[in-house]
DNA sequence: GTAATCTTGACTTATTTAGTGGGGATTATA
DNA sequence: TATAATCCCCACTAAATAAGTCAAGATTAC
């Protein structure tokens, strides 16, 4: 279990896709200018995300992504995982005593945390997060027309 | 909140603080060659536990660390906060919005997570580790003494 | 006073994150 | 059928961070 910037960026993704899940896909260019990713960046992270089923990819125009599932079957831990591609965090997987007891004492330790830390995040899903208030105002109010016009302007130059 | 090997290698340090509390200091040096992170890494992660009182040192012969304050009192969150300087992980803190209203909108759903896992860490302390079996058993079993001997070797050269 | 230890700081290297660029493939729509 | 919008894939670069090295000093038990 890890938690970086990367992990940060496909949830904070994630959680656009849900808010916009019944109004169609959503494009990457949509979530780069509108949540300063880089639209590249974002392809590699969308890669990771279609790969575990999280969400599916729409071609051509009017195309995008949309979620794999149902918000509720998305929990924080999966897309962590899925773009995070695991550490195998102690080397000593599992039964193996990797060099004295005490190393693998603490990697015991550590691997509880983990776990714990794990089946929390597990038990966080997307859904909870459409249901907050301020997010069914942006919801209605947002229509896919205004993105398709903020998508005109150039997504990829550097906005100061 | 942020969570690394960094993160991972300071709270594992701590718990070997922990588990071998009532045995005096602990040297830097027994940790390095016990858990298999360098030397002058554990001082750059030690000087951070030492600022913020996790940890106290004990200078001269015989010397070490010491959890600076009782193991039920040092949360997990407080060991990553201390090593892995928060990010200040949105840009726009708090009221700002940032870009359009649904950049802050993300971030909110963002801060909203991360306050939660931070509420999670905080809940777990070094104590509940030290009340592991197992530690127990290692705990007694292993003395200051042959902690010393291993010490003799040099720890500084890369074991192979 | 000597050796064991902490303490500090500057430096190097490895790994990861983030971003760039280009060349497709697919498909809605004109 | 042509065109443009989009996903899709790959190889590369740049920046940031993690991890490790080296060296010098401070403090203290013995």
């Amino acid at each position: 279990m890890k938690l970086s910037t990367k992990g940060r960026y496909a949830v904070t993704a994630m959680m656009d896709l849900a808010i916009h899940d019944r109004e169609g896909p959503v494009t990457l260019s949509d979530i780069s200018s509108c949540q300063g990713i880089s639209l590249s960046y974002l392809e590699q992270l969308f890669a990771k995300l279609r790969q575990t089923g999280l969400v599916e990819g729409v071609r051509g125009p009017g195309g995008g992504y949309r979620l794999g599932k149902p918000s509720h079957q998305i929990s924080v831990a999966d897309i962590i995982m899925a773009v995070d591609e695991n550490i195998d965090n102690t080397r000593c997987k599992g039964s193996k005593d990797c060099n004295k007891g005490e190393k693998c004492l603490t990697h015991h330790l550590w691997n509880d945390l983990s776990e714990r830390l794990y089946d929390f995040l597990d038990g966080i899903t997307l859904s909870e997060f459409i249901k907050n208030p301020e997010v069914r105002k942006i919801s209605h109010r947002q229509d896919t027309t205004a993105s398709r016009i903020a998508n005109m302007f150039p997504p990829r130059s550097k906005a100061s």
